[in-house]
Formats: C-alpha cells, sequence, structure tokens
DNA sequence: CAACCTAAGTGTTTAAAATACACTTTTGTT
DNA sequence: AACAAAAGTGTATTTTAAACACTTAGGTTG
C-alpha cells in the first residue's frame, strides 16, 4: 500500500491577500502533466512541497512560498498538521504526484502555515513571476488537490480565532489605512457586520494603532485620517 | 549530520489529569540504557513514539499513549508540530535514543497532542500497569528529554486558551462535580482567582451544566450539590 | 460657482455584563 | 451543645456593549 517504509513531510502555505475589494488567497495551477496519459483537467492547490532534511518547518514554509510564488517576507504561522495516511492517494491526484515525485505512492504528512499580506503594499504581484500563480476571492475556490480545501477551511478558522487577540489584522492591511478599511477588514473576516461608531471606539482605545499627520489623497468624498499600527506599544 | 535522506515523525503526548489537589501530567522514565556506557542521569519524558506507516496523527496518538501508559478513552487534542533539525540532537538524549532506535541519529519532527483526564473518575491509576508512569505536580517538572519541557508548555497555553471556549473543562472532573470543583479547577488552569458568587451567576447560565438531585457525602461540612455535563446541551 | 455625490466623522442614551462585597446554612466532629 | 468547615445566596456599582442619525470635507458635474 505504500511505496516503502518512509514517509515524506510538506508544508503547505495558505497565504491570504486582502485589499479593499476583498480577502483572497493563493493559488498555484499544477503543471499541465507531460507524460502523454490522459491527463486530468489539471487543478489548483495550495503552495506546498517536502521540507528538505535539515531545515526548520517555518524556515521550510518561507523557503516553499518563495520558490513556488516569490513571494518572502511575509507573517507566516503554523496551524495544525493533516495526517491522514490516504490525504495524497485520491485518484484525481495520482497523475500529477507521478509527473513531480520520484515516489508518488509515498505517504506525505503536511504542516498547514496560513500566511498574510497586504494586496497593496509590500508584495510584489506573484503573477508577474510565476506562471500559474493566482489570487483567488475566497467565494470563488473550487475543488482543489488534495485534501487542499480542508487545508483552506482550518487556515480560515485559524484567522478568524486569532484576528482579534493576536494584532494580525495589520498584517493585511497596507502600512498606511484608514479605520474603514479596518472596519471593512473585520467584517470580511469575521463574517459579520459592525457598527461604524461603536467600532471606532474600541480602535481609539488601542495604544497600538496610531494617527498619522496625513490624509488619504485622490478620492471622491471627505478624505479620510490614515493610521498605522505600532507594535512597540502593545498592551493587554 | 543526518544519518540518512528520510525523516521520522512522532507523536508526543501531555496528558494533564486533575485532581482535589491540582493538576498533573503525566511523564515517563526512559529505563536506563542498558549498553553499558556511563549513562547520564535517567530522565522524565512525554509519552511519545514514532507514528506507524499507516496510521493517522490521532490514531497514533491514541495508540502511543495506550502502549505506554495504558490509558485510552480519553480527550486528546493536536495543538502543534516541532520541528527543529536540531530538537534530538542534543548531548543529553544520545545515549537513550542509541538504546531504543534503529537510526538514533535520525531527524524526527513531533506532532504535539494534549490530553485530559479526571484522576478521580475514568483512570486507572496507570503506575498499576507500566512501571515508570508518573502523575507530576506541573510545578515540580524538571527539566525532560529533547524539547519536551517546550512542548509541555505549547500544551499548557493550548489548554489555557480553550478551556472556556470550548468546553474541555469537563474532561478533567468527574462525571459528577461541585461548583467549587468547578472553580478551583477554572483557578488552577487560567492562574487567577474568580469571586465565587460571580463564578456561580456565570455557570448557572451555561445550559450544558446541569445540577443533579444529588448531593456530596461523606464530607465534614455542608454537602454541595452535585452538577453533571451535556454535551448535548451546548449553546453559544 | 452652485448643486450634488460620496464616504468620513462624531455623542448620547439604554441595556447588559462584570465586579465588589459578607452573612447564613448544613453537615460532621468534639 | 458548641464548633469547624465549606456551601450557598443577593444587591448595588461600575464597566462595557449596543443602538441610533446627522454634519462635514473634498471632488465632480453642469
Amino acid at each position: 500500500m505504500f511505496e516503502n517504509e518512509t514517509l515524506h513531510l510538506s508544508v503547505d502555505c495558505v497565504v491570504f491577500g486582502y485589499d479593499d475589494d476583498g480577502l483572497k488567497v493563493l493559488l498555484i495551477n499544477q503543471k499541465d502533466t507531460s507524460d502523454g496519459t490522459k491527463s486530468t483537467a489539471p487543478m489548483s492547490q495550495l503552495p506546498g512541497d517536502l521540507i528538505l532534511i535539515d531545515e526548520g518547518l517555518d524556515e521550510a514554509a518561507e523557503r516553499v512560498l518563495y520558490e513556488l510564488t516569490q513571494i518572502k517576507g511575509v507573517y507566516l504561522k503554523q496551524f495544525k498538521a493533516y495526517g491522514d495516511p490516504n490525504r495524497v492517494k485520491d485518484l484525481k491526484d495520482r497523475s500529477w504526484l507521478r509527473s513531480v515525485r520520484a515516489n508518488p505512492e509515498q505517504r506525505v504528512v503536511t504542516v498547514g502555515y496560513f500566511g498574510l499580506v497586504s494586496l497593496q503594499d509590500y508584495v510584489p504581484q506573484p503573477a508577474s513571476f510565476a506562471g500559474g500563480v493566482n489570487w483567488v476571492d475566497l467565494q470563488s475556490v473550487g475543488p482543489l488537490a488534495f485534501d487542499h480545501n480542508e487545508i483552506l477551511s482550518g487556515a480560515m478558522d485559524a484567522l478568524q480565532d486569532q484576528l482579534e487577540s493576536h494584532h494580525i489584522s495589520f498584517e493585511l492591511l497596507p502600512k498606511k489605512f484608514t479605520l474603514s478599511q479596518l472596519q471593512a477588514l473585520y467584517e470580511v473576516v469575521l463574517e459579520k457586520k459592525f457598527d461604524k461608531r461603536n467600532f471606532r471606539k474600541n480602535v481609539k482605545k488601542m495604544s497600538h494603532v496610531v494617527p498619522l499627520d496625513e490624509k488619504q489623497q485622490g478620492v471622491m468624498h471627505k478624505p479620510a485620517q490614515l493610521f498605522s499600527f505600532n507594535p512597540d506599544q502593545i498592551d493587554e
């Protein structure tokens, strides 16, 4: 059943990207299998790959993400290991595995990481580097390879759990942001609405959200004040 | 540096046991190395072992815990993977590894589980089965093998995070418990005091904590009413 | 340059939740 | 009968959360 008695370990990265039109996830397209078999429709998957024998898990997640998407320097956090012995045994995943793995039948346990990036700052659009890398609207994510839909949903749960308690919302926003952007982010991630005045009252209690002497420009309405995040000033 | 190019995966279980005199963790003593080398002092460690090639992670945690301690049927939950490439390379752990592993130099990534048991119900005292299995007061835990102190502290964090939100306190209490026991448990785990009247007010709002028609017996003070947990009645 | 569009920004009232606090009751023991 | 020990109970106060609507600043249009 298992090609030999060893087991491989991989990391898979669920990188969430946010901008004013919503929350996206970074997916890559499996390259068409070139072995002449009537390949099933090419699938999307999370960026992930086997870890090297001498690298740590966090390190592997960073490397793999960079190699597959050219994205680096982003917030990345482990959230769960997935170890169903048959998680890479599905028929739909066979031909692609055969085309990229020395031992396609080998069991692979994977460690899931979730990542956060602002699509306005920081990140060079990965599509311009690696072919087949896409930011996909969360609602539009179809069936993914392996158990990647399950991993994605685990990442989403972790993100929701940690958004408020771990001060990570700022990883999804540009360095300078408005309170409306922050509120919209909360609403998208937590899937509920907030009252504008109450929301702002709460934010103004957080000493790590600091108002700048600067306003939004080029918008056709009253320009909003800009804020930034000061990580040195987290008080509980 | 690494004996060969494969990597092993293990599970380690941090099983918390609770009774009226506090929170304990289940440790096992490494058997004395019998290879004649001047063995370093025998160490304690978390119950853990390599997973088999065809079992899932949760399944492996259950099996390993049972094999090493005879404990089964308890609440067990994955909380974090530990993958430092050198986590089993410390000098202090050498001789023991040589005595139990075919490839003692091989890298091992481990997946941490935390477990919860009531020391009053359920659990046959493991000490009566497997030699060298001990419930150790959390305060009295000394240096453990490998990175097990770090894993223990990660498990404690996970327990604290989830105690209130995940309705797991009941896994640490006898089936029938008093509100004072429940409060004492909260105080020990969360490391803070609660006001008795306010605590009871809150508990009485939880529909899954149901009062029984039964009182404590054989105590030399006013006997307390007993309560039990109804898992079918969790409302958020 | 006046009218208009758009999102920003702002306070108060009400309801709910958290906190602080001390005495009486029930059982078993001496 | 007196005592010891923990169980059990209510109210007032403070803090936090929730509900709610109009004015303002800037850009665009005619």
